[in-house]
DNA sequence: CTTGACTCTGGAGCTAACTCCAGGGTTTAT
DNA sequence: ATAAACCCTGGAGTTAGCTCCAGAGTCAAG
């Protein structure tokens, strides 16, 4: 059962850097790493799980913040109602990006359709029609504000 | 027709902060603009539809680099292909993050309703087994990684 | 001609979430 | 016993997108 591995492994077996690992420990999110001897961080089952949990949190749009208060919920492993409230935030959240993003999916749709059916037809219109999307950005009635990043990982992913 | 304003009231006007057209300016995104005797910035119209522009673009997810190529294609009008290509990534980016939102939801609202049923029947069960969303985190099969933000302007939004 | 509201510049600071580095120690294999 | 492959710490650097500030100039009103 002492299936202690050191951070390299961990961070393979997490699917996470090294680096990230050292820094969620700075931040405090994964703390009681025990050591080797030799002062090496030596990891068990529990907390390769706690690190997936981070990075699957954070997949579902919680910020390092609010995964360390998730991390603190399930330390004292009830208050079920506070979880509750984290999480009717996060669905109003998500219901709001979708909503959007569908808005917006249709309407990149569209302007692929102008597009195209204007690019067939090119010699008869005047050019610069001929890019709805840029006219759609121009005139759009502003959406409500919100942002989302593309999902680059820079490196450490290779 | 000569409706320049300053940039206290381009701000207005656009949506945004003071500070951020000049940071804007400073990128590049929007540069031709005039300046008074005094040296006041002053927007036209146009100006004030291009910083609009940048902000709709944000909102559809586009970085400000990807919004700086926007206005540059929009400037030479054409390239509509090229346009093309941005939108048809952008529309699998949107796809992808759409199809992760909604799996996130259908969770969300499981895990909800799982709390709920256990809150009723409270007193019959181990607590640990109250907050499924924690024990899901626990279990997820590694979706696909994207992030997004939480969409928190901090200030100059008042 | 003074006051107050506005604007200018350059540069520093901020947040999130890493990422990288130097200069060292540890482990393991040969 | 020495080299290769790890690991350590502390701290600096990165990216995106702002935000704030000081010190100074501009403009309109009274």
């Amino acid at each position: 059962m002492a299936d202690a591995v050191q951070i390299g492994k961990a961070a393979k077996l997490a699917g996470i850097s090294v680096d990230t690992i050292r820094f969620y420990q700075k931040l405090g999110l994964i703390d009681r790493a025990t050591r080797s001897v030799g002062g090496y961080r030596l990891f068990d089952g529990q907390q390769i799980r706690d690190l997936k949990f981070v990075r699957h949190a954070q997949e579902l749009g919680f910020s390092l913040t609010e995964i360390k208060e998730l991390l603190a919920l399930r330390q004292k492993h009830h208050a079920c109602s506070e979880v509750q409230s984290m999480l009717k935030h996060k669905l109003t959240d998500v219901r709001e990006k979708i909503k959007s993003l569908v808005r917006l999916e249709a309407e990149f749709r569209g302007a692929m359709r102008n597009c195209n059916r204007e690019l067939r037809l090119k010699r008869e219109i005047k050019h610069e029609d001929c890019c709805p999307l840029l006219t759609k950005l121009d005139r759009m009635n502003g959406a409500k504000r919100y942002k989302y990043v593309s999902s680059g990982r820079k490196s450490g992913d290779k």
